[in-house]
DNA sequence: TTGTAAGCGTTATCAG
DNA sequence: CTGATAACGCTTACAA
């Protein structure tokens, strides 16, 4: 007895259409190589069974699955959400397909995500920024599953990135403040541990107090992880010291939205009582009252660009190339000479 | 020769360990199935060699992947972000791998991908609202393949489906704006075409005003994609036809917000001069000025709910139950009595 | 408790 | 241009 109504094969393709799998493989994958008249056979048994190839065989098969995986640190706030959605795209039009997990800023859920995918077959992986342990860039070598890395610029590290130099980015950002006539600086930062990106952007702060004649140690800081409520929270920390800043930069919009509500329960108006700034640019940054002065990240151009940067390290065995991107400070209405 | 310095297999750990390829399967998939003392050599020279098992050979012999797969419209805003990121922490908790990917509003996208990720041997999957071809559905029967919807709860529909009524909701709340002695309503809503979800929102408007004395055909309505800037383009036009509604009830927050700030850049007073809804709650709801009185949903729950009816049908061939979720009014500042 | 061996559905190599 | 047939790496009866 045949089998009771499971999905097709190509097998039953091959058997209705009078020809071999072979056959029935190279019509699908390289139709040029197969005659027209047996084609056209072919393709009608394909859809009157509605045949599906399976996956897994062709993974198994072929070892390419024309899947990239990406691993990011959260899907619920938007920093990601938009440089992913351009990723998706750009792959979507070459032929790939997109897997996403998000590590909750974990570094072993993102160790065992990254395993997870290239066991899945991923060909490539795109990755968020440089700070991992070792052994897993070893781990990929040795698979051969080539990564990029985005949302930050550093060309001399293991891997290729495209992003924005951090540090840099700030760096302008703080001058900016710094000009304005601001002497008490603070900053709520996410988490460095793990993130290069939450440490240089600091790192940029002090750099722009050091080159205007201000002690890096003077900046107050505060980490927690980016959530509204925990920006809050540390600007309240933050305003209740004994010399309160006179501007708070944050390390993202994420955590700037949660100092400037906090500010207005505080009775404190922004900017007049204290500036405070963000990094991103994303529409919580427009949204919010002030609106937020902020540094915008072009993150559809990243992701994009990292798209081809990798789809070009899959399909050309590449070592790929590190793409630095350009920010620019938005000027809104949080930011302002101290009063 | 031996393989050049490729993956390790079962077989390289299996000789390694000195048994056979079927321990190894077992020490990984039911250790308890092997005795203690072989396990641990197993174990050993798993570690040693850094094995993780291939992917598509396991879905190919089990025809099960542990994989479930998720199909949301839009991952740009954060309607979707919080209940997906509550799904994804439950079927992990259960051994399961989330897929995402997303449709942009389109159905055609939408099929394609859900025969994409069947084909990726999927256990099954999560769709959000009801509405799509009986092609699909039938598909998915054929392939064995069960669905949970999300996001939408009609138990006579032919997919089981977890989430709210999102015609009672909408109801409940255009009593309450109707309560408060608006008669000249409008409603910006989403596209409705393959969104039943959007469409069920005006007709609980309409119903509300049905049951009020008023009558149906008076609501202004324009439906647009799910963009800030859509609402406030459509909330313009609203405030400048012949007579301007007293209050704008949105299809989600994101209208909303849109609405909102066009009002602020007319120079109208929120609720003052005209009253603006939202539906979703989420972030942005409350961050916005005024903040939005809206629709509160359960997301997370959901999202933890539907995971688990999902596995549920997986796991147990059952075929699904529907769960409905309460929805509440969140009392903010966006709406008042007319002027 | 463990081993043997037959698939699983493709692709790819070689002949024809 | 097309057909056999051997992989691909794992799970799972069935046997020992």
């Amino acid at each position: 007895m045949s089998k009771l109504r499971s999905a097709p094969t190509l097998d039953d393709v091959a058997k209705r259409a009078g020809v071999s799998t072979a056959t029935v493989s190279r019509c699908l994958n390289d139709p040029q190589r197969v005659i027209a008249a047996t084609r056209e056979r072919v393709m009608s048994a394909v859809d009157a069974l509605g045949y599906t190839p399976n996956f897994a065989a062709r993974v198994m098969a072929a070892k390419r699955s024309f899947t990239i995986g990406a691993i990011i640190p959260t899907m619920e706030n938007a920093i990601f959400a938009r440089g992913l959605q351009a990723f998706q795209e750009e792959i979507h039009l070459r032929g790939y397909t997109l897997l996403v997990s998000s590590s909750a800023y974990k570094p072993e859920v993102e160790e065992e995500q990254i395993r997870t995918l290239v066991a899945r077959g991923a060909d490539g992986l795109l990755l968020i920024g440089h700070d991992r342990d070792d052994r897993i860039y070893d781990y990929l070598d040795r698979q051969k599953v080539p990564a990029m890395v985005a949302w930050s610029f550093i060309p001399e590290k293991r891997m290729p990135s495209i992003g924005f130099d951090n540090r840099q980015a700030m760096k302008a950002l703080a001058e900016e403040v710094i000009g304005l006539g601001h002497k008490r600086l603070a900053t709520i930062s996410g988490i460095t541990q793990g993130n290069d990106r939450a440490r240089l952007r600091i790192e940029g702060i002090r750099d722009a107090m050091r080159s205007n004649g201000l002690s890096p140690d003077t900046l107050m800081t505060i980490e927690t992880p980016y959530e509204i409520e925990n920006g809050a929270e540390a600007f309240r920390q933050l305003m209740a010291s004994d010399h309160p800043p006179s501007a708070v930069l944050c390390g993202n919009d994420v955590l700037a939205v949660g100092a400037v509500r906090q500010a207005e329960l505080m009775g404190l108006r922004v900017p007049g009582d204290v500036s405070i700034t963000g990094f991103d640019d994303i529409e919580l940054a427009r949204i919010v009252h002030p609106a937020l002065t902020t540094l915008h990240v072009p993150h559809r151009e990243m992701g994009r660009k990292a798209a081809a940067g990798l789809i070009e390290m899959i399909e050309s065995n590449a070592s790929g190339q590190s793409i630095q991107l350009e920010t620019s400070i938005v000027t809104r209405t949080s930011l302002a000479a101290p009063g």
